[in-house]
DNA sequence: TTCGGCCATAGACAGAAGCTATCGCACCTT
DNA sequence: AAGGTGCGATAGCTTCTGTCTATGGCCGAA
């Protein structure tokens, strides 16, 4: 009963929908005016569901019918998508998946999302550059990169931003300092002392959110050091004995440590980003992968972390 | 060019590949073989992507075939839910959707669910009862319930499970209590006094679920009060001093607090549920809707967490 | 009243999807 | 080696249906 209903009457029904109009919807379908009418009226009767109500001066839609037209709109869209991709792919004429990706995203994000890509699109192949999320905007914006692996927030109209991987921010510290005894760090400890940054130049949106965030728990920090690696923040750390926030994940030198920060739940967010104006053919399958794997997480029963670190266990016995 | 993939042309891409053969398939699809075969010849070299391999002995998927027979599955199935579930908005026949809750769930994942449905399907009404997960459960083998939405873990394989809330679990404890005056509460000093749970009977998997995590960290608490609602909970807290694990967004009675507990990151779940062989019409659209709407969650930029409340305020001034 | 915009109807035609019958091919059995 | 079996491809015919042009009906504006 529901096979009635093929794509033709999907792309027709938007047509209509969005023009208001059946004359014109013919016009742009390049199609005679009573087909289009005579498609959609056999149409409605065939599944029984009246989509349109006919003015004098044009059409309405029913609420039934809204249902229709939105998964319509939809549906139309995924499909020349998929084709084009498996055509892509079939043809072995996808080109290079070119992907920036700042030093500060864990190196296990790429790797799932590389495997992700070699699934999807065997046989085809990723071209990974690393940089300042500030140049790999600029050169997703000159197309050469075709997406981007970035710390949020990523701010503009321009972006397709789909989160990928969060994880708590911590305090980095030597594991010989005094604070290492504590199990939480309190922010007016941290405010002393936080002094390694990111280089705001290569983010200047990450660094603006950390400082407004710093600001609603009441520190001013003096931004003394700015790094551009994680490397270099643990370096600094190792020969400073400031303190920096990092992603919990990062790995870490064995000298260093880190700590929770007390009553806050920041988190390091990374997103795959590319331009709305994707030419890449991969790229909507892809993003339609990531979304299906990341939306319905394995959240089955309530997570856990386990003590980062052997020290915590000790400092709880 | 995309134009020449039809809805039809999916059901007989999914059916061959369901069966491997092309004549199974056609009988299957109550077709005619050669109909079969021509079909899917005439649509390979129409959009130029070779989906099957024939062998003697049946057929195999090329790579990019089984992108579009992934899709043709899925594409199929979503169109025919659509379609049902339209048609009963057109005629009115959705029957009340009836919705079984947890008194443990919060009002506002309830209230958000309330609004997408009364959206979706403008008109329709839904049935809220409350009562034990178990119970529940039941009733939705039962078939008396059609959904629930329901903490989790939720077990068992005749479930499908939509994460939709979650909130850090939090220690409980009246506001004039000494570990009020911490930040955070030590696993040690909730173990001693830890002895408020919710009744197990009322959810066995989620009771043993806490079990198990509390005995990760080294605590084999006392069950010596259950509680079988929130209120109750808090009333237990309040007159017997002993502490409880809460969902941190339960409304709190004033002369009570709460506290996050150290080193430990968990979280009360909640999910939207119903039963694998979902009948209501309005279901695989709901679902596909929570899905969408939580999976690209508006993470714009890094979370956080705002002060629980002016006590913890003042206490890091 | 008349004109113009919009949708519905009618009838003709071409193309496409379906059917039956048959062929070709590879493998297996005897 | 010969014949049987299972599977897909091809050919030719029929039926159905999607499209076209032409036209009619309705409503509001000029």
């Amino acid at each position: 009963m529901c096979d009635l209903v093929e794509f033709r009457h999907l792309k027709y029904i938007a047509a209509v929908a969005e023009t208001g109009n059946f004359t014109r919807a013919a016009e742009r379908l390049f199609l005679a005016q009573p087909s289009l009418s005579k498609q959609i009226k056999e149409l409605e009767d065939g599944i029984g569901i009246q989509i349109f109500v006919r003015h004098h001066d044009g059409v309405r839609i029913t609420p039934a019918g809204q249902m229709i037209v939105s998964y319509a709109i939809e549906a139309v869209k995924t499909r020349n998508e998929i084709i084009q991709a498996a055509r892509a792919v079939h043809g072995g004429t996808i080109p290079v998946l070119r992907i920036g990706f700042s030093c500060f995203v864990q190196q296990d994000v790429l790797r799932s999302l590389s495997e992700a890509y070699a699934s999807l699109f065997p046989g085809c192949s990723m071209q990974f550059s690393g940089g300042d999320p500030v140049q790999i905007l600029h050169r997703m914006e000159a197309k050469s990169l075709d997406a981007a692996v970035l710390p949020l927030p990523i701010n503009g109209e321009q972006w397709t931003v789909e989160p990928v991987a969060s994880a708590p921010l911590v305090v980095c510290m030597r594991a010989d300092d005094p604070l290492a005894q504590q199990t939480e760090i309190q922010p007016p400890e941290l405010a002393e002392r936080l002094k390694i940054f990111r280089n705001p130049e290569a983010h200047s949106e990450a660094h603006a959110r950390l400082m407004e965030m710093l600001t609603e728990i009441g520190i001013t920090p003096d931004v003394a050091c700015l790094a551009t690696t994680p490397t270099d923040i643990q370096w600094m750390v190792q020969s400073s004995s400031g303190l920096a926030l990092i992603d919990q994940k990062t790995p870490l030198d064995p000298r260093l440590t880190t700590r929770p920060i007390a009553n806050v739940n920041w988190t390091a967010d990374t997103a795959f980003v590319h331009p709305l104006s994707a030419e890449h053919p991969a790229l909507p399958v892809l993003i339609r992968h990531l979304r299906k794997v990341n939306g319905s997480k394995p959240a089955k029963h309530t997570h856990r972390r386990k003590y980062a670190n052997d020290l915590q266990m000790k400092l709880l016995a």
